[in-house]
RNA sequence: AGCGAGGUAGGGUAGCAUGGAGUGCCCGCCGGGCUCAUAACCCGGAGAUCGGUGGUUCAAAUCCACCUCUCGCUACCA
């Protein structure tokens, strides 16, 4: 759930397409999936950010939102619900009910706070963050700034915290993402600040209840969003049955908010906790840091525009590793295109069926498989059992590795048994090693869905198919009727 | 500084837990083949002291120690 003070950038789609990826493979191996998204508003960079543009706070978050649901959309991202936490009454239910929740456990007190304030950010800062004690922005030097606020008692659940994270009753992926939570839990959990004066949030937010001078801390409200979604105060039988999350997919910035915070504020409440948290990282751009600055910000609706929502998903699923950071260049865009996409696989399956299609009409059925066809079928089927086991541990990259070692098998086979000059002699050998090719076309259909949904079901669609569990690529069919096949992929010409 | 993660051919990446010839993949480069296919595809080749040093072992990219370089995290900032 991105916060929205500027509209999107390819990074946001890396994560939706990560989240999108993970929920469409649960759901074709059958479990019942609920996927929720949404925009976080009622942070205090959304009022500045407003008063930039000289337009009101409501209006920049509708703006926001509304291009971040259409990112959501142009990416195919199956999501269930949308939650807008400035709009939905849901949301104030929940932020409300989740404060008494915590407040009533007496994990809620008042106390001031004193600290570095910049005027110009509006931000407090800590001393290590200032450089020779002036602001790093406005090279002023903060003034020292007394508050009330309320707090909430961190402190208390370090030890549980730890032990959740440790006993992976709260798994956190990667293993290095876990490891830097474990050493900052360990390194002493402090109460934070969890309310804002309404003079320094502008008034913008959701009120503390019973205190209409303070304001909730964005975090705090945000991270709600989570139990919105899935109905928590508004539908309660969709609550029961949704609600602990199987798993949030986070950026890397926004570990200590998910994994300690978010955990804490559970436990007050009395809610159970979500089963893992996914960590995936940041997209460079032509290997430099995306920034306002440097003018390299990747707009995704351009990239999709342009090449497609598939090859926009295959790139960043393929190049961008699940846990790493990644880059974006438009070179080795047109590189995965070109090679990978259309050379290899696009290529594969468009030999296969348009060969089909044109020497035997269309129709092929043979009660037996060639031996040789067995074999290499069998080491298909290897292969897509190893992509189904990356998938079951999200890493999208390894999977897509193993999809294109098949097409490569099967581009080696066609090539090997020259269907072509075969058919002149023994049409009944020509049509057994496209009956193999078909079968791996189909194989490929299916374990592409996750990953490229759009040309998995027009693949899959040929063979009179639809998307499916992986297990049953395995499956080995002995006719086929298609129609007129058509290219899965189109070739980016450098013009 | 402390804690954490990493350094594998020109670029990227897998392998490391359960040591066994530098093994694989994607691209780039060089040479050949083929024509069913989107001038696509297939084969062959060059290219690596697997960051460095030392150790354990019959055997180390893989285990251990030290060194070096890179990158994260060290809070009320999203």
């Amino acid at each position: 759930m991105p916060y929205v003070n500027a509209k999107p950038h390819i990074g946001h789609a890396l994560e939706c397409v990560q989240t999108d990826a993970i929920a469409r493979f649960r759901k074709i191996s059958g479990d019942d999936v609920y996927l929720t998204t949404g925009a976080d508003e009622n942070s205090l960079k959304n009022v500045q950010a407003a008063e930039k543009l000289g337009i009101s706070t409501e209006e920049l978050c509708k703006k926001n939102a509304g291009l971040f649901r259409e990112l959501d959309d142009r990416i195919g991202l199956s999501y269930d619900i949308f939650v807008r936490s400035s709009v939905d009454a849901g949301h104030l239910k929940t932020t409300n009910a989740l404060w008494d929740m915590c407040n009533k456990k007496g994990d809620i007190y008042k106390k001031e706070y004193s600290g570095l304030y910049c005027v110009g950010c509006e931000v407090f800062y800590t001393e290590t963050e200032l450089e020779g004690g002036m602001c790093p922005e406005h090279r002023t030097r903060p003034e020292v700034v007394h508050e009330e606020n309320y707090f909430f008692r961190l402190s208390k659940y370090q030890d549980v915290i730890e032990k959740l994270v440790e006993s992976n009753a709260v798994e956190i992926m990667p293993d290095a993402k876990k490891h830097e939570v474990l050493g900052f839990v360990r390194s002493g959990l402090e109460d934070f600040s969890i309310s804002r004066s309404i003079k320094r949030s502008h008034g913008w937010g959701i009120p503390v209840p019973g205190d209409d001078s303070q304001i909730i801390y964005v975090w705090f409200d945000a991270l709600g969003m989570y139990l919105t979604g899935a109905g928590f105060q508004s539908d309660n039988a969709k609550f029961e049955k949704l609600w602990p999350a199987d798993m949030h997919v986070i950026g890397k910035g926004v570990i200590r908010f998910h994994a300690v915070y978010w955990l804490a504020m559970l436990l007050s409440a009395g809610l159970e906790l979500p089963k893992s948290l996914l960590v995936h990282g940041y997209v460079t751009s032509n290997g430099q840091k995306m920034s306002k600055s440097i003018g390299n910000i990747v707009d995704p609706f351009e990239v999709i525009g342009k090449y497609g929502e598939d090859a926009t998903r295959y790139y960043l699923l393929k190049e961008v590793s699940t846990f790493q950071d990644g880059d974006f260049s438009e070179k080795i865009m047109k590189e995965l295109i070109n090679n990978e996409l259309v050379g290899n696989i696009g290529n594969f399956v468009n030999r296969t069926l348009s060969f089909i299609y044109s020497k035997f009409g269309g129709s092929i059925k043979l009660d037996e498989i060639s031996e040789d066809g067995k074999d290499i079928l069998n080491k298909v089927h290897m292969l897509a059992s190893e992509s189904e086991e990356c998938m079951k541990q999200s890493q999208m990259n390894l999977a897509l590795l193993r999809v294109l070692e098949i097409s490569n098998l099967g581009n080696q086979y066609f090539q090997a048994r020259e269907p072509w000059n075969l058919i002149k002699k023994d049409e009944e050998s020509a049509e057994g090693v496209l009956l193999v090719c078909a079968n791996i076309s189909r194989e490929l259909g299916i374990l592409i869905y996750p990953h490229m949904p759009e040309a998995s079901e027009k693949l899959l669609g040929y063979l009179n198919e639809k998307p499916q569990a992986f297990k049953n690529a395995e499956k080995i069919i002995k006719e086929f009727n298609i129609g007129e096949p058509k290219i899965l992929f189109k070739k980016i010409d450098d013009a």
